[in-house]
DNA sequence: GTCCGAATTATTGTATACGTTAAAAAATTT
DNA sequence: AAATTTTTTAACGTATACAATAATTCGGAC
């Protein structure tokens, strides 16, 4: 599995290759559901979409499909990987464990002012989108919190590993924004982690995040129960 | 990051590709410590040592790099990546995080005989290793009760990484066998994380092996201190 | 001998060519 | 019409060609 992960292929700074392009402009399709996810998408189709030869789109195509994004079906092109509730089972219990391990590495170092306050930025941009009835942009600062959290850890394998699959959870969290209940008591979790992790306290900092991680994970697989969604 | 992972592009049972055996060859060699560590490989010299053209050592490597075993440095080549104290560091944090859930994970099942069997016949192996003072066995029953027990999860993603962060540690591990102390007690807690599994005891599992796998983590970074290695 | 710039080389990124072979279509048989 | 075989098609895997350019070498100025 392509822990992969990060600018594997990075360019310092020079232009990006037509590789990377495609990689890019593919990975974004798919995390805003620009892609139709049963479709099969031929090479070749991709490459003249985006204006290049084969190459360089397989080579985006073998990431994409390291890192769990898409699947190569050798003789019926490429197609973006739905999300299963399995899936989403699966991912959310990487998630927890990661994140929660995340949160006690954070309280040990413990996090520059800078970093805590930019999460406790992110719960405070959380709360005005609540008050605002603002879904998309309360997504936004969740997503964000966690990702700061996460940097948190100083582990840069693990900021990548999160990164991967809250982009693999993206898309279904997205579809199902509208669905679930107003994300109202999340905050008191998301605050009560901050402070853990400000007091230096590893364990509860764990503990109260892995806590809430678990409890979003439930919540999000009984919607797509209930709600008979079996495929994203 | 390559999370990735799995037989991503594994074919059902037709015989490999060309980029299927240039990728599974040099894993094996990176394994090995069959390739220079330092050392700068062109895609070229590959190719002809693997006696294929550059293109299916291309994807090979890409996939390499997104698991993180192999840098690509656009016009100096690629080379196996050193591992640093830090990268070590990195490593076990997840790795001790991964595993423990998935040792939760197991307890909650809990696990079928056969499974449980396994992990049993890893124990005993180890034992067994311990008293013949063959430490070779001792590595190969030790990694093998990891990877069975994150079997135990049933959680494919979470299978795939943990081989995949057993696998870029694996030459440390392997380099530092007979550097580290006897691992008499280990089995100690290998044993009551089998036992609290088979209670199905989740919370017993996941707290008895995260302190193992911490405790082994601090024992090798220290190794690598008081070695004085600071990079493999 | 050292530094700087021009010339050279080599490696990569990408395009393209090509043979293989699985899938689809057509033709034939029953 | 259904089943089976044959033919055709086209997508992929791989090799190769090629241009761009970073790295290196060389040569001259100081």
């Amino acid at each position: 599995m392509a822990t992969t992960q990060h600018p594997s292929t990075a360019r310092k700074s020079a232009r990006p290759s037509l590789s990377e392009r495609a990689y890019r402009e593919l990975k974004a399709k798919i995390l805003n559901n620009g892609l139709s996810v049963g479709r099969q998408y031929m090479e070749h189709e991709i490459a003249e979409q985006l204006d290049m030869s084969r190459t360089p789109i397989r080579e985006a195509l073998i990431r994409l499909a390291n890192e769990g994004f898409v699947e190569i079906r050798p003789r019926h092109g490429m197609r973006v990987k739905p999300i299963s509730r399995e899936d989403m089972r699966e991912i959310y219990e990487i998630l927890t464990s990661l994140e929660s391990q995340a949160a006690a590495l954070a309280a040990r170092r413990p996090p520059s002012d800078a970093e805590l306050e930019a999460l406790r930025t992110a719960v405070h941009d959380m709360d005005a989108a609540l008050h605002a009835d603002d879904l998309d942009a309360w997504a936004e600062a969740d997503e964000r919190f966690h990702r700061r959290l996460v940097d948190c850890s100083h582990n840069r394998r693990l900021i990548g590993l999160v990164g991967t699959f809250m982009d693999q959870s993206h898309r279904v969290r997205m579809l199902t924004l509208r669905m679930r209940p107003k994300p109202v008591d999340s905050n008191q979790d998301h605050r009560a982690v901050v402070e853990a992790i400000a007091q230096g306290d590893d364990e509860t900092a764990r503990r109260v995040h892995r806590t809430h991680r678990e409890k979003s994970g439930r919540m999000l697989i009984e919607l797509l129960s209930t709600h008979g969604m079996t495929e994203l």
